[in-house]
DNA sequence: CTGAAAGCGCTTACAG
DNA sequence: CTGAAAGCGCTTACAG
């Protein structure tokens, strides 16, 4: 109950001991001591007394009074994801260096909690946003970008809004993948992903559809979407009936928990990869390559998308550009394994 | 450079909107309407006002003058290390409930890093701080402490300090796994480590000694301390030695890393799991349930160690108890899985 | 070259 | 029941 003062030094403790105003004691400390043309002397003195006394300038106050508070939020879907704390931590590095701290907040996919993390973070007073942006976020983003905080979207963009982006392209991953595969020989290809309106996701299934049209496969096109929250069962059920019933040869998994659940499915239906069913997978933990058939993957540059990301965002808040709109497609690259390789062919 | 304002209504707008004065608002919003004796209507009228501008407190304000920023610190090691991340999805759960948000920082066991991340995070006035401290950091978390800056450590702690702190039982947890392993018949068991004065690492090579030389094995005791930032290629050179020359049984693992360099360094060796060695993990992927031996582990109750350490924290910042010392161990589980599963047995 | 004053948006004694 | 004033720790015109 008895909180005892934390006894730090501030600003004016600082100015009364060595018996100058606060104001000459900011400038000093602000480098702005030739601006305001005080003397060297002077200068080197407040210095010293600074480093002696420990001064650090509560920047709670500083960002009151400028309006900057060196804070950037960052909204993603789940911090404990290793996709998503490998962006927060690209993210770190990238603002650390100009001394900026990150607050961060999983949306968990839900509308609501992204509303509340948005209004929190602007009461903290973030300088901008990286956002990776759940299904139906499009109203809170445009309204962000209207009041013109600076935000900037990771992994997800909305066609519809002319708000800043950084993604893999998505695109061009699975063409990628199921190019790869038709050049292995298969033909009856399949692919699994979860019922969602998101871009990442569309593209996913565009770049497979389009590949098994441009090469007239357009009657191996088979989409089993499952849903999000508990993906095991379906996923299951859908590799049954795809494998069993319309044997396919092949099948794309396009997210990591989806490629999880695929092997632990597989195995359950005893298929082997690949002599049974060729397997691509999406990002991939470095684990996949133990495994018994080494995954062929989808690799994004996470550092890139992130980077390009960062510093996009600190454009928008150091130059006020908001309106300038950057979109940005990284491109994946497959890693090519033991799981795809069509076994005839060797 | 022309940085719009953004228009946020502050307590001013709002109370010139209503013409009330700002010290009515403010006791109004925050619930003090009674104790201040303020009339029903009155109070009615100001929270529909504040709705219908969409009034929304500006925490930095609020903080500066209450002392109280809402903010934690958290300093791990790694955030895009799983085991961190999940522990940093616990705290935010947590803290959120209250309305804490937290800024989070990576030291990269670095002692200049963890300075500067206490650093920041202070000027950044955080309530309080939650650290994995890293080797040589019992000064700085003294400091603190002395301070009076309510902070808890977790993961690791430093047995001269009195510092509030939860902790795996480390000691447990070796104990466990060698115990099981010689329940299983074997005798020459040896173990993996990093090079590293840490608390935890220290009491997971206690547990494997006790439990040997409790058991008569002391003639087997075989630790091997590999460099904790590349361990792959010491790993493989002491598993070689183990297995091949010592003629080790089985291998206990102490850390997540460390399993993956064993698991590659054993194939490469062209050892089988666990026909030619047994082996015993640390955490642990669900990805090594579908290993072609799924590994047996020891599991942290990562939920349990963050949710104390989050509660020990709120209770220091909320009640000031920060001369309370409170110490936990939360035990550990050992998942037996087939890895440590001696054939002759079967 | 240096300092007094105002103000960022709040809360909190205090007065009425 | 309500409001004026001071102050949290800073920065920034402005005056001298």
């Amino acid at each position: 109950m008895d909180e005892k003062p934390r006894d730090r030094v501030s600003l004016k403790d600082l100015a009364n001991h060595i018996g100058v105003s606060k104001t000459l004691v900011s400038a000093v400390l602000n480098g702005k001591a030739k601006q305001y043309r005080i003397s060297e002397e002077t200068a080197t003195l407040v210095k010293r007394a600074a480093r002696e006394l420990q001064y650090s300038p509560n920047m709670v106050a500083k960002g009151l009074r400028t309006g900057n508070s060196q804070l950037i939020g960052l909204i993603v879907t789940d911090i404990s994801n290793p996709f998503y704390s490998t962006i927060s931590r690209i993210i770190e590095n990238k603002t650390n260096e100009i001394n900026y701290k990150v607050i961060f907040g999983s949306s968990d996919e839900s509308l609501v909690k992204t509303r509340q993390l948005i209004d929190v973070m602007l009461d903290k007073g973030v300088a901008g946003l990286i956002i990776v942006p759940c299904e139906g976020s499009q109203g809170m983003i445009a309204e962000l970008h209207k009041k013109n905080i600076p935000v900037v979207l990771i992994d997800r963009y909305f066609p519809e809004l002319e708000v800043s982006y950084s993604c893999l392209n998505n695109f061009n991953a699975t063409k990628q993948a199921t190019m790869h595969l038709i050049e292995q020989g298969y033909r009856n290809i399949a692919l699994i992903s979860y019922k969602s309106g998101l871009s990442n996701i569309r593209d996913r299934i565009l770049g497979y559809k389009e590949t098994m049209n441009n090469h007239e496969l357009g009657e191996y096109v088979n989409v089993k979407s499952v849903n999000i929250d508990h993906p095991l069962p379906e996923v299951e059920k859908a590799l049954d009936y795809l494998v069993n019933r319309k044997n396919a040869e092949a099948v794309i998994f396009i997210t990591n928990a989806l490629l999880v659940a695929g092997l632990r499915s597989l195995n359950k239906l005893n298929k082997r990869i690949p002599d049974d069913v060729a397997v691509v997978g999406f990002y991939g933990s470095e684990l996949f390559d133990l495994y018994y058939s080494p995954i062929t993957y989808i690799k994004q540059p996470i550092d890139m998308i992130t980077e390009e990301a960062v510093n996009t965002l600190i454009d928008k808040i150091k130059y006020g550009e908001n309106r300038k709109f950057s979109k940005t497609f990284i491109e994946p690259e497959l890693i090519i394994q033991h799981s795809s390789i069509k076994m005839d062919n060797v």
